[in-house]
DNA sequence: GGGACCTGGGTAC
DNA sequence: TTCCAGTACCCAGGTCCC
């Protein structure tokens, strides 16, 4: 499916007027195949109409902004570039750059890149014929994954939401996405390519890149008849059409393959004088990478339109942006890449309910945990991502040292992220696991990871871990979270009594809930008594159980009231009873600091670390160590790698 | 100074 | 009347720690 395919966006070079519409540009209304004859105008006129007000806009109101400011900024700084000397300097950079590129560019392959036509709805039609010639969309009335060509008349398009779709085309059918039967389609299609390219690479489930550099010489046909004949076995396998285009790179057949699009393709010989006319007036928002924003950016800022220009400008992409990126695209032959993450999201009417936020958490681990077993991944970075009220996408994620794969270590620790947020009106939770171990058996691989036991000396068996794994002690590496500094190893290493390693339990607990199992600590009474309080959800009053052993039971009648169900009778402090873990977290503070004071003459040392602890609790889980301050940069922003576009646009070529 | 980490953002499909 | 997805990758730039 087209890159161009995507959401609206204003515009913030136009000036409109009594026409505000014609300042809300969006890509609904690019040329695409389909749309020939669209009413442009109109289409855009009600997008605006449908959009104006809602908070959506509103943030893409904000993000314009953001973007204009950027652009103001490089103008600066390019006015900064103006003289001769400065600019030769950049110019030399970038030819040598260029050169550079030159010099290893390969045009002897041939590369097919096929793209099924409006793939999910030619599917729907297959199974469902009376749709053929009625306007019809794949997805729901929020989102529409593609519409078929009928549908497009109107305007309809992928990426559309659906009540902008009902009102460009009343008559539009809804059909929701199969992709049961989608895949089983693809696989169709890919017992064909694999004929022409056993090592063809499946850019999605309709798209894909071959090299048939090898095919055509073997059986002595041209580019153009193999791809027809390719063409061809793909309908008779499924039923579908699709387009195709043969170039020396696989950028540049991505480009041509939507040329002639529905039903055809286009073919760029391998010359280098007809590529670069081929380029010459190819806009850069062909080019994959280069999306609505940086086609922005580059137009606005430099009067950058088409490749060429690009490379007219390199002196100045040169001097202002990062030389980094080497070996985007390129004429290689496709490599298997490790999965480096994995999620799920949904999104909800956008609401403030905690225990509705907690269950789609749950649902959401469970998904993930499952995903995550299928392909025996474990993963040490949960990132949890939200959407407000007001659509702002706000990222939280924490580092542990230990993989975790389980649903219930998932939720834990997603559950940790989420209530630093809280209170908050949400419209979309997500989780993201990433930074995933290369053995796959959830074994810790990194022999420099500190644990309990590289903080005990030999032979010390008054701290024998049963249970490493879930050491509590690892989760000090949330860096975001906690950054005490760790107890010195010669003091940690005389932990020898009961006492400390409540303290150390309760400490722990309070920022993980896990258990530390100890050789001499009733283990399962400590465990049974963190349960028990989840359980109730709210914590009054802190009791041992019964089978404390006598030494630490002594210590542990201590009492926390919330009074009027919301300040800690012992400082006063306020936290509303839906604050369950901190009011935990909270109490367990209080009882190990009173611990702590009662035993500060052997174990003083103790004191500080805790209280470090809570203080960073209290300032907020999610809060990152690394915490943006404002942006500062010249170009107040993301740069864009300069060797992309030299790579794409000339290395590639 | 560099690596690890966190966060926001852009892009593709 | 209201309504704008889900998955995955990559990058820049910030902080913190060694």
């Amino acid at each position: 499916m087209a890159k161009s395919e995507e959401t609206s966006s204003l515009s913030s070079s136009s000036s409109s007027g009594g026409r505000p519409w014609e300042s809300y540009h969006t890509v609904y209304t690019n040329a695409k195949a389909g749309m020939e004859g669209v009413d442009k105008e109109k289409v855009q006129r009600v997008v605006y109409e449908m959009s104006k007000g809602s908070k959506y806009f509103q943030n893409e109101q904000r993000k314009e902004a953001y973007i204009n400011h950027k652009i103001q900024n490089m103008r600066a700084q390019r006015a900064n570039l103006n003289p001769t000397h400065l600019l030769s300097h950049y110019q030399r950079i970038a030819d040598k750059r260029i050169a550079e590129l030159e010099a290893t560019r390969d045009l002897t392959r041939k590369w097919l890149h096929v793209d099924m036509d409006a793939f999910y709805a030619a599917v729907e039609t297959l199974s469902n014929p009376s749709l053929k010639s009625r306007p019809m969309a794949v997805g729901t009335i929020s989102m529409i994954s593609t519409a078929n060509y009928e549908a497009r008349k109107f305007g309809v398009r992928a990426a559309m939401p659906g009540f902008i779709a009902c009102k460009l085309c009343p008559e539009l059918i809804f059909v929701p996405t199969d992709f049961k039967k989608y895949t089983h389609y693809s696989d169709l299609t890919r017992k064909v390519f694999q004929e022409y390219d056993p090592n063809f690479m499946a850019a999605s489930l309709d798209e894909a890149y071959l090299d048939i550099t090898s095919v055509c010489k073997e059986r002595g046909i041209s580019d153009a008849e193999l791809t027809e004949e390719l063409r061809q076995n793909v309908y008779k396998a499924t039923g579908l059409t699709c387009s195709a285009g043969v170039a020396p790179n696989r950028l540049l057949a991505k480009v041509c393959s939507d040329i002639n699009k529905p039903n055809g393709q286009f073919l760029l010989p391998n010359d280098r004088a007809a590529i670069m006319t081929f380029i010459s007036s190819l806009p850069i928002r062909k080019i994959g990478g280069i999306g609505k924003v940086t086609e922005q950016i580059l137009k606005d800022v430099f009067e950058i339109k088409t490749c060429e220009d690009l490379l007219q400008k390199s002196s100045f992409l040169c001097a202002l942006f990062s030389p980094s990126s080497a070996g985007l695209g390129g004429t290689d032959a496709p490599q298997v890449r490790s999965r480096k993450s994995m999620s799920n999201e949904r999104t909800f009417s956008a609401t403030k309910d905690e225990t509705f936020f907690h269950q789609k958490l749950v649902e959401l681990s469970e998904m993930l945990s499952a995903d995550m077993e299928k392909e025996r991944l474990h993963g040490r970075t949960l990132t949890l991502k939200l959407k407000t009220a007001s659509f702002e996408v706000k990222t939280r994620a924490l580092t542990l040292q230990s993989y975790i794969q389980s649903s219930k270590d998932i939720l834990k620790h997603a559950s940790k992220l989420l209530k630093a947020e809280l209170p908050v009106s949400l419209r979309l939770i997500g989780l993201r696991m990433s930074h995933f171990n290369e053995d796959k058996d959830g074994t810790v691989s990194d022999p420099t990871q500190r644990t309990l036991l590289n903080y005990i000396k030999p032979g010390d068996d008054n701290m024998n871990l049963v249970d490493e794994e879930h050491s509590d002690l690892k989760d000090n590496s949330e860096s975001h979270c906690y950054t005490y500094t760790d107890p010195p190893l010669d003091l940690l290493s005389e932990l020898n009594d009961h006492s400390e390693q409540v303290v150390e339990q309760i400490s722990e607990s309070a920022q993980v809930g896990n258990t530390v199992k100890s050789s001499e600590f009733d283990a399962q009474g400590t465990e049974t008594y963190f349960l028990e309080r989840r359980n109730q959800g709210q914590l009054t009053m802190i009791d041992f159980p019964e089978n404390e052993t006598e030494s630490t039971s002594s210590h542990h009648k201590e009492v926390l009231i919330w009074l009027e169900d919301y300040k800690c009778s012992v400082c006063g402090v306020e936290l509303p009873p839906s604050f369950l873990e901190e009011r935990q977290e909270h109490a367990d503070f209080h009882l190990a600091e009173k611990m702590q004071m009662e035993e500060e003459s052997a174990h003083s040392y103790r004191n500080l670390p805790l209280k470090n602890r809570m203080r960073q609790k209290e300032a907020g889980v999610g809060q990152s160590k690394g915490k943006k301050k404002p942006k500062h940069s010249p170009l107040n922003g993301k740069h864009i790698p300069i060797d992309a576009f030299f790579t794409k646009a000339s290395h590639n070529l």
